[in-house]
Order: C-alpha cells, then sequence, then structure tokens
DNA sequence: CGCGAGCTTGATGCCGATCAATGCATGTGG
DNA sequence: CCACATGCATTGATCGGCATCAAGCTCGCG
C-alpha cells in the first residue's frame, strides 16, 4: 500500500551521499554491528572501507526487488522495514530493522536484491561495499567470523519467525512480537517499558501472519488483560512477565 | 513425536566413520554444492579439509539443539528435515535437505546448534570442520563467494517460507511445496513428474504450517482436480502447469 | 476546520483445526 | 501363513479463531 505509492512517486530512488567520513571506532553502535572484537587497526581499515553514508527519509526505499546488488548497508539512526511479495500482489514484511542491524544480505546469492527495503522513518545507512567487505575478511578472521556469526543469527531468525507463523495463534504472536522489540531497544539502552511503535497496524500483521484488524484488536485484548498500555502506537509495557509466559505458552 | 522417540533411544548420538577418504573433485554434486567454481587446485585443498563423511540412519539425529558447533555438513545421499520447536514443545520444520544441500549453518552464530537435524532416510554426509572452511575461504576468494552465496540463498529461501506461511491458504503451499520439491529433484536429474515423498503427512504439514489432516485432504482434492495422482507417499504429478498457476494465486 | 490515513470495534462467515473412526501397509511373533 | 499390532493416511462431522465486511473514531496536518 505504502509501497506501491512510494514505487509510484519516484522512478529513480533519491540517494544522497554524505561527503564526510564517519568512523566505525568512534560509532557508538560499534558493540552490535559488524565490527564487534575487532582491534582498533583492523577497525581503522574497516573505517577506510565504510566511506559514505546515506540518508533515506520517511516512505523512501533503500533498495528493491531486482536492484542490483553491490554493498550492504548497515542501520545507523532510524528504522527499517523489509518485504517481498507474491506474483499476485501479496505481500509479506520479513522484518524490521533498527540502528547496528544489517541490510541486504539478501542480494548476495543472486546478485540481485530479493526484497524492498522501506524506511519507515528518517533514517541513515553506513553503506558497506560487498567486495570490499570480502577482500578485508579474508585478511582479518575477525571480521570474517563477525560476519558469518550475523548471516548465521538472520538465519536462525528467520527459523524463528517460521515457528511464530507456523504453530502460534495471534496473541501469542503478537507479544512475540512485543518481547523482542522490546528486548532489541534494551540493548540500545531504551527503556523496554516504553515505546513507539514506528510501524503501522498492517505491517505488523504482515510480519505475523495477521489482518490489521486481529493486531489491532489483540492489543486492546492486551490493554484489558491489563498487559500493555496503548494509545496508538504508544505502548507502555506494564507486564512484561506476562507477556513472556503468553509467548512461551502458559494461557494459564 | 518421531523426534521424542530417538532423542530418547540413545544417550550418546551413534557416529560412524567412513575410514576412506571422498573427493569432491570427483563427487558427482560438486556443480550444487559448495565447490561450485572452484578450479582443481583448488578443489585439492577441499578435498584434504573434508576428510570424513558419516553415516545417519533414518531417524537418527545429524545434530540436535544445544549441541556444540563444529563443523557443518553436506548432504551426500539420503534426505533430512531441520526442526526447532518452543518452550512449550511444539515444533517447526524449517526446511527438507537433499543431496548437495549444506546443514549446520545455524550454528555458526552462537557456537551451538539452534536446531535438529534428522535422518529422514538412511543418509551420508560430509564433515567440512568449520574452522578450516573459514581458513581456507580466507584464501580462496572463489570459496568464499560461494560460501556467502549459500548462506545468502538460505536467507532468501527462509523468506519465501514466510511469505508462504504469512499469506498463503492450504492449497497454494501445498503446491508451492510440491513445485519446489520437483525443481530440486529436477536439478538432480530425477524426474519431476514421479516422487516419493521422504516425509510424513505430519511434517509436511509442520512445515507448511497446516495440520496433518488438512495435508491429507489437499492432497485429494489435487487428486480430484486432476492434478496429481496420490498413493500414499508416491505422488505422480499430471499437471505441473496446474500446480504452478495455484502457486501464483490464479485460482480461476 | 475538515480531510484523510490509520486505528478501533462490531457482526458475520469461512477455512482449517479438532475430534473421531476407518483404512491400509509393514512387520512381528505364534 | 495368519493374527495382530503399529504407524501412517484418509475421510467425515463439528467447532473455533481469524478473516472479512462495515461502521465509526482519532489525530495530525494542510
Amino acid at each position: 500500500m505504502e509501497d506501491t505509492v512510494s514505487r509510484m512517486e519516484t522512478p529513480v530512488p533519491p540517494l544522497r551521499l554524505e561527503p564526510f567520513k564517519v568512523a566505525c571506532s568512534s560509532c557508538n553502535l560499534r558493540e552490535l554491528c559488524l565490527p564487534v572484537g575487532m582491534s582498533t587497526d583492523q577497525m581503522e581499515r574497516l573505517d577506510s572501507m565504510i566511506a559514505t553514508r546515506r540518508t533515506v527519509s520517511r516512505g523512501e526505499t533503500l533498495f528493491r526487488v531486482g536492484d542490483a546488488f553491490g554493498s550492504i548497508y548497515a542501520v545507523r539512526t532510524g528504522f527499517f522495514k523489509t518485504c517481498v511479495s507474491s506474483e499476485d500482489g501479496r505481500d509479506q514484511v520479513t522484518g524490521f530493522q533498527m540502528a547496528g542491524e544489517l541490510l541486504g544480505l539478501d542480494g548476495i546469492g543472486t546478485d540481485r536484491h530479493t526484497c524492498d527495503a522501506v524506511a519507515l522513518e528518517d533514517s541513515q545507512v553506513c553503506i558497506i561495499p560487498f567486495h570490499d567487505l570480502e577482500d578485508l575478511s579474508r585478511e582479518f578472521s575477525d571480521l570474517q567470523r563477525q560476519f558469518h556469526k550475523i548471516m548465521s543469527r538472520e538465519i536462525v531468525r528467520d527459523h524463528g519467525v517460521m515457528l511464530l507463523l507456523g504453530s502460534m495463534r495471534a496473541e501469542e504472536r503478537l507479544a512475540a512480537f512485543l518481547v523482542n522489540l522490546t528486548q532489541r531497544l534494551k540493548a540500545r539502552g531504551f527503556s523496554p517499558n516504553s515505546l513507539i511503535l514506528r510501524m503501522t497496524r498492517e505491517e505488523i500483521g504482515s510480519y505475523l501472519g495477521l489482518k490489521l484488524e486481529t493486531v489491532s484488536r489483540t492489543f486492546s485484548k492486551f490493554q484489558d488483560d491489563g498487559l500493555l498500555e496503548v494509545k496508538q502506537r504508544h505502548i507502555r509495557v506494564l507486564d512484561g512477565d506476562g507477556l513472556q509466559r503468553l509467548v512461551n505458552g502458559t494461557p494459564c
């Protein structure tokens, strides 16, 4: 929906390169992002590779299905969704990415991107030319290792979503989604008890395999049950343990 | 179920190492497996790394959740499923692997396996010590590249399953499953029109987010519609295009 | 102020889950 | 070789969770 609109409005994706360099070594995300565990001199080499950032405004796409693959991207600020779509137009949100997370790994296999990445708020990404990353990770086994870990974790995360989509009911799905979101926010130093959703009910629903009405109803139910306080996109978690129990399938 | 049983019967996973070496360079799967695109001398190095095979009998596990991660595995002969399970015991089949496909990528991220890999028929795998693979792929960019491609394709495949689980109806799911299966068999030189399913209806259902009765009913419906001939696990595809149309969501 | 995108809530219906019984193939022991 | 057990598959009857359809509602914004 929003997709289609942004797809229409600009035939050429707007691209703004920041002229100034940004150093991984001074980035406050270095403990979450690609450079985990690297020495200072290794990080300097990484810095020289990641020369540019790119700004993506809310609603714009970073890349889309079929685009030639050349780089992966690290989210520096902001929030993204990735989505795939089937022949007949149904689409599926495959993930939400926040600061320190990588985008574009899908493109390596075929040299073309296989999903759309859309900014859900004004965002900045670090551009990591993939061939350079491969070159450097042949030099530094720490970087190689970290990159492999990140790809592997993405696979594991996907398996978790498959479990969710394949065998959980609506309440469990939404609870799992919220628990995951708050954990990731907490890892970034935000309060896990108060958050603002960057995505619509429809996008949450797409991710969770539910219709937006079901998402909305389930939010309301959680509010009635005293688990959450919901005001549009503002969520306050009142009973985190209760949410966690729902995920584990302990309804009583 | 079958899981639990095999989990019970042997505290120590049965392990049989083949004493003789097997060469990638002479393997008929080399065009599908890890060595794609490598030169002969590179492949010799790969051969020296992959020193051992392992036999896994039907019903046995190659690895299971929590096992220390040390190697990845290439299926040489046979057929596997991988599955994850939630706290409360529900489990989800995350994939079926056949000859030339890799198992164990899930373990890289945390140094522990995060899913079970179970042989669905008597099988053989090549053991690929992961550190050795990393070492060698720092030397040979072709190997590095190929390995990255394989991981990326796994991510893309998972996204496809998410789309299936999140937005397709039972018939579309089963059709997609069959189309995928026949394509992979075809790539291995088998007839795409006649196949024997290595997995139960329950396992298919788990993979597709359906109950076994629904899988069975849908098979019967496909038979009534003249798309398939179904005799227990023997499937004959009568109308491949019809199946493909179902996947694309062209019901009329 | 009024428009529109997104959210909530209600009424109804359908797809697939669940419960239950039977059928079919394989294997085992008498 | 048959009787029986066992695991898997098929089929029917019923039920329930979520989708669908349809109003209103809220809030941000021109």
